[in-house]
DNA sequence: TAGATTGTTAATCGATTAACAATC
DNA sequence: TAGATTGTTAATCGATTAACAATC
C-alpha cells in the first residue's frame, strides 16, 4: 500500500487521495477517521464552527501531525493559519467513509442497558436509526421505548428483510447472547455489535464488534498505576 | 525501544521480558493484553482449561503470530501442541497489567445506563467495584440499585476520598457531563470513563476514555460496505 | 510416533513524529 | 504585517506477518 509512502509517484499519490471512490482505507485511517467524525459532530452541535488539528489531537488523543497527514490524503481541506471548517469536515470524512446515508440498527433486549440505548441519540447522531427493539419477556413485549413498541423475537426475522436491518445489537445478559446472535445471523445481519460477555461464534462474513469497557479501563489503569 | 527488536542482546531480551516489574509497557502491547484478558476471563468462566493461539486470534481479531510474540515477550506460558492454560495465563497477564488488585469505581448517574453499569458484571470481573452510585435527582437520591443507595452527588467529594476511589464513571447526559467531570477532578479522580457524548475538558495529568460505540459501528459499516 | 502448537527469526509494512516552508 | 496553522517531507520506530524448528 501507497498511503503515505514518500517515494509513491505523484499520479499514484492522486490515486490514493481519491481513495473514497477506490481503495480500501487501511484499518488504522478508518478507525481514525471515525473519532474525528465523533468530535467533529459534537463539536457542531456545540456550535463550533472551525477546528484546528491540535484540537482534534486534545480531544481524540491521536498526534496532530497524524490528523492532518490523514486528512490531507483525501484533499486540502483546512486553511493554514485557521484549521478546518466543521461541517465542511463533517460531510468530507462522511463521504469517505461512506456514512453519509442512513442505516438500520435491530436492537435486542429491552432492560436497562436496552432503554438505555434506545433513548440516548449516540447512535441517531452518526445516521444510524433504531428501527426495532425485540425481547423474549413476554411482560416487556407490547411495551414502549420511545417510538417504538416492543416486539417479540419470534419476528425478528421478518422484521430485519422488511425494514432493511444491517446492524443488530445485542443488549442482553450473555447466556442469551449466543442464541440471539445464530438468529440475527439467519435473518442475514452482517454486524452484530455485542454488549454482552458472551465470546459469540459466528460464521466469517459476519462481523462481531464486543464492547469492553472494562479492557478499557484496566489499559487506562495500567497507565495510571505506572 | 527494544521490544521485539531482533537486534536486542539475550540480556536485553530478558531485561524485557521482565517488563511486568520494571520497563512501562507500549501502548499497544498493554491494550492487546487488556483484550487477551478478557476474552480469557471468559473463557474460564464457561470452563475451558486451554486455549491456542489461533482461538485467542480468532475471539480478538489479532493475529496469532502476534498474540504468541506478545506473550513469549514476558515468558513460556505455552505448551507446545497443546496451548495456554487458562487460569495461569489470566494471572500472568493480571501480574504483568499489574491490575491484580480490586479497583474502586464511582458511578454518576442512576438512570438506565447506570442501572444497566451497576447490575452488570462486566466490570466485577475484571476486579473493579462499585462502591458508590450519585445522581443529582432528588427522587432518585435514597433508591437502592443493587446493593447501593443513591447518593447526591454533594457528598462526591468525601466519598471519594473516604472509599478511595481511583476512577469516576459518568452514566449522566451530556449537558450534566462536564460539570460532573469538574467535581471528580477536583475530589482527586484520575481516570474518568465517559459515557456521555460531551467533549470533556480536564488537566493533562486526568484521562478521559469516551465510549463510542456509534463511532465502532461506523468504522464497522465501512468494511461492510467497501 | 504423529499431530499440534508454541517460541522465534527475519523481512516487510505502516504508523508516528519533528520540523518547517507555504500561506491564510 | 504578524501570528497561526496547514500540508508535506524525511527519518525513525513499532507492528505485522509468514515460516519453521523445537517440543509437548
Amino acid at each position: 500500500m501507497s498511503y503515505g509512502d514518500p517515494t509513491v509517484s505523484p499520479a499514484a499519490a492522486e490515486r490514493d487521495g481519491a481513495a473514497s471512490s477506490g481503495e480500501r482505507l487501511s484499518l488504522g485511517v478508518a478507525a481514525r477517521l471515525s473519532r474525528y467524525l465523533q468530535v467533529l459532530t459534537q463539536a457542531k452541535k456545540m456550535g463550533k464552527e472551525t477546528i484546528s488539528s491540535q484540537e482534534l489531537s486534545d480531544y481524540t488523543h491521536v498526534n496532530s501531525t497524524q490528523i492532518r497527514r490523514d486528512l490531507s490524503g483525501f484533499g486540502k481541506f483546512g486553511k493554514r493559519g485557521v484549521g478546518y471548517n466543521v461541517e465542511a469536515l463533517v460531510s468530507q470524512i462522511r463521504k469517505i467513509l461512506r456514512t453519509a446515508g442512513q442505516h438500520n440498527i435491530a436492537l435486542l433486549g429491552a432492560g436497562h442497558l436496552g432503554k438505555a440505548i434506545a433513548s440516548s441519540d449516540i447512535f441517531a447522531d452518526h445516521g444510524f436509526r433504531v428501527v426495532a427493539i425485540f425481547d423474549v419477556d413476554p411482560d416487556k413485549v407490547g411495551a414502549s421505548i420511545g417510538s417504538q413498541i416492543v416486539r417479540h423475537t419470534g419476528e425478528l426475522r421478518q422484521v430485519v428483510e422488511d425494514e432493511d436491518i444491517v446492524v443488530g445489537v445485542l443488549a442482553v445478559p450473555t447466556s442469551a447472547a449466543q442464541g440471539l446472535a445464530n438468529e440475527l445471523v439467519d435473518a442475514g445481519v452482517k454486524i452484530i455489535f455485542n454488549y454482552s460477555e458472551s465470546l459469540l461464534v459466528v460464521p466469517p462474513e459476519v462481523t462481531v464488534h464486543t464492547s469492553s469497557p472494562a479492557v478499557d479501563l484496566l489499559y487506562a489503569l495500567y497507565f495510571y498505576l505506572t
